[in-house]
DNA sequence: TTAACATATGAGCAATGCTTCAGACATCGG
DNA sequence: CCGATGTCTGAAGCATTGCTCATATGTTAA
């Protein structure tokens, strides 16, 4: 199968076709691209940035993290629920505080990698700061 | 010591003082936050992610393009405009053709860790294929 | 030169997202 | 028990973004 008729479906001319199938066959799916977009979506506001920057140095309570980040608590915790819908950060409870931490070492891989080539080296390496 | 009014300005309170002050003097500077945030939020489209993910096995014009992504061709030359605004991607002018390619190692770095991470390893490594 | 083609660009509309405001819930101190 | 505190949530307002349509620019072919 895959016949080269099932891409000219739609109004798109093409090129180079064989180019095409193949990136087309090594493509994620749909689902992954649609993931992957929303994470990379987490990371595209200032705010949010800051939150995710602060807790690589280890967990913080919110009010902190507002702090650190200049926004209002109520705006800090609806990032935090956008970022804890998507397994990126985890919440501890201790009595009426709650401490988030970075729940997810993708995202610590990607920060790192960010804040290294943008000439800010974060201090080295993290040993995630035994609090 | 460390008087509570200096930080007290705001509305905001705060828990941990030391981490807080910390943390802050870690922190980049709004610029380069700013910026990161708009790299990261070119990378949160899934047509552009698409775009992106083509380009990493080597430069392809925008009709190729638009046929791997999906969208229309206006669309994909769109987002090549802000692409090459943030100069992720640099365009090699054939004749009426414009071939696109990734201009920034960075950016590959990062989607090459984002696909490893998703469980979709994009081939092992790309050499950048020699075009 | 003219016609067809590949891409680039601008305007306008629809959708999404961020922030604030108001209030809810749970917890601690009295 | 009560009030104060820390966090969470929902709705509304505002801005931003991404798309499509139409058009402009530059290139190739006849």
């Amino acid at each position: 199968m895959s016949n080269a008729s099932d891409i000219g479906a739609c109004a798109v001319r093409v090129v180079d076709r064989e180019r095409v199938s193949g990136v087309l066959a090594a493509m994620p799916s749909q689902e992954d691209i649609g993931e992957l977009a929303d994470i990379f979506g987490l990371l595209a506001d200032p705010g949010r940035l800051k939150v995710l920057v602060a807790l690589l140095e280890g967990e913080m309570c919110v009010c902190d993290l507002a702090a650190v980040s200049g926004a209002s608590e109520s705006a800090v915790s609806h990032h935090l629920r956008l970022l804890r819908a998507h397994q990126v950060v985890r919440a501890r409870r201790a009595g009426r505080m709650a401490y988030y931490r970075l729940a997810d070492a993708h995202v610590r891989m990607l920060l790192d990698l960010a804040l290294t080539h943008i000439g800010h080296a974060p201090a080295a390496l993290h040993p995630e700061r035994v609090t």
